[in-house]
DNA sequence: TATGAATGAGAATTCATTCAT
DNA sequence: CATGAATGAATTCTCATTCAT
């Protein structure tokens, strides 16, 4: 029995996988503007079976996006444990470059029109945890006493959202903006 | 005869004008994104005359946000030939952020994706001109040996679209980003 | 395995009876346009279960229609044998009105397009039964010696269908309208 | 210069026509549950040109429903001023039967849920005028002094939502019901 | 046998662009 | 030359019904 519910739990949680990845790929390709249609193609499911995974197109958003931006959440909390909070600062707006030149969620999700409460709670607990990492380096005096982690997402996503619409696909450029953002904020 | 020809002439110079202002202000209000019939219904025309003066949306982009882009160059090439090259620098800045805080066409054209080739060299030029200044400021040791005009418009202008789709109204606070990327580039 | 028969017939009757109560309920709240996901959730079986029972939409609606047909009819046939003919026929319109006012099946039934052959002939039953009804009242000159059963659930069911998708739920009012199906037939 | 605007205009309107009679034609035989596309195609134009006179399909049914009621509403407001407003008052029902018959808009405007606010307003309009009318017979004796316009539209609009539903054709069938609720209402 | 995942057809609506007048 | 009417292609979302497990 439980074999059982296992088999169709596992199909379904593929393909609700194929269908998560594939609004991952599409999503971070196209951006957010690319169609369920090019969703679904891309999961090689019809449109409807995206529409039962994810009632609505902005809760597709919220699920793909919002993942990546707890992913980054999490970066930004273990930054803040660090023995070396700088350098780990300065690790952390780096695996934003890598992640932003790989795919457009990331920056889709801090620095674009909020979608969905649910990841504009996500965003609040990003710039919370990044907001914490600086509070002690204002407190090591490594960073402006002034400067707000919102600043910093705006600074940061907003770059990496032009990089990506110029298509740039090298990584030093983008890993460029990390530094220039970490130059901006410190004291 | 010719008069008539003139006349029309003069009559479609006025309507392109017309149709330049119109669009400047509705792209400038609500984005690019906004509609071809919007931009029509201001400039008190029919749509097709709109297509007439400017053979596509696109062509129409071009036109009104590279007339900014050139407003932008203009104080830029200003700034270099001022006796406080810093001080200029920083109220350029300024005076980006006074742009885009009223409008949406400036950080449009200098950071959204290309919309045309003419737009492009117009952003080309910008770019110039602010490398002079640059350069200028390199050579007095103001600002970092590294950093390119493109490197602080793509900061800028990304902030901006950033600050724009968010509804930012407070002045202040799109003259904060512009303080924030004189900090990335200074020395 | 007799007995493992009997238990999985007995588990299906008794699955088919969760379905057609809980279409009842949701066809009675929601009205018929409720979908069939809607019953199955209510039910707590799974949407093929109700198609395994129903092959169609349409037949869990003639299932769940006729039977509260059915119910009208007998309460129709009970008013023949009354000894108040003409009482019982004011209160079976009254009943009626109970009804529709807390569900809206029997109107759906009675009114609306005939969904199938199955529901129509239930109707008819209905409809003959009340002709009798009917007829002895005329017998007893209580009723116009023109009306016919249908006339007079057209009248009531049209009535009812309106005031259910006005959302109208005072009783009252429902009632008001058997009052007056009972006048337009009286002598 | 008249010429040309009316020449244009005369295009315009002729199609809008053609839109609007295409609507009618295509709601009076399929309901108002019937598709623009249906609409569009019976107007031999795409589905845009609909939505040019028509910012939204409730839009669409007002004007379409909302002319029938306002014709409704005239010969209502013709019978208030009648010599014998009883003789105006059954007439009046009938000529509705023969509406219902022929269309399912008046109907569809007086008793389905309210699609817009403006039918909303047409419906009290044309209640408005009939409890004029029944004012006036009431003060004459003619009919009930407790009826309501409001229950003479429900039960007659009612009856003949079922009528066109089940396909009835024949208009004396219709008329009979004009009958029932004028015997419904009278004294 | 029961499940719920998958689907295809369809519905409303939008917009850049073209065309008849 | 100017107009605005017309269009087709997209896009989001829904639902009855079928199918693999």
């Amino acid at each position: 029995m439980s074999t059982v519910i296992r088999t169709r739990r596992a199909d379904a949680v593929r393909n609700a996988q194929k269908v998560l990845e594939a609004a991952r790929e599409v999503f971070a390709e196209r951006g957010l503007e690319a169609g369920v249609d090019q969703v679904a193609a891309r999961a090689g499911v019809g449109k409807a079976t995206v529409y039962r995974c994810y009632a609505t197109k902005e809760d597709l958003i919220t699920a793909v996006v919002g993942a990546r931006v707890d992913w980054f959440t999490a970066l930004a909390r273990d930054a803040v444990a660090s023995a070396d909070p700088w350098a780990a600062y300065v690790s952390l707006l780096d695996q934003g470059a890598e992640s932003g030149c790989s795919s457009a969620l990331l920056h889709a999700g801090l620095a674009a029109a909020p979608s969905s409460a649910e990841l504009e709670h996500k965003r609040a607990l990003c710039r919370s945890a990044l907001q914490d990492l600086l509070d002690v380096l204002k407190a090591r005096g490594r960073v402006r006493a002034d400067i707000t982690a919102r600043e910093v997402t705006v600074l940061l996503c907003g770059a990496f959202r032009t990089l990506r619409e110029e298509g740039v696909q090298d990584l030093a450029e983008w890993r460029r903006y990390a530094d220039l953002v970490a130059a901006a904020t410190r004291v």
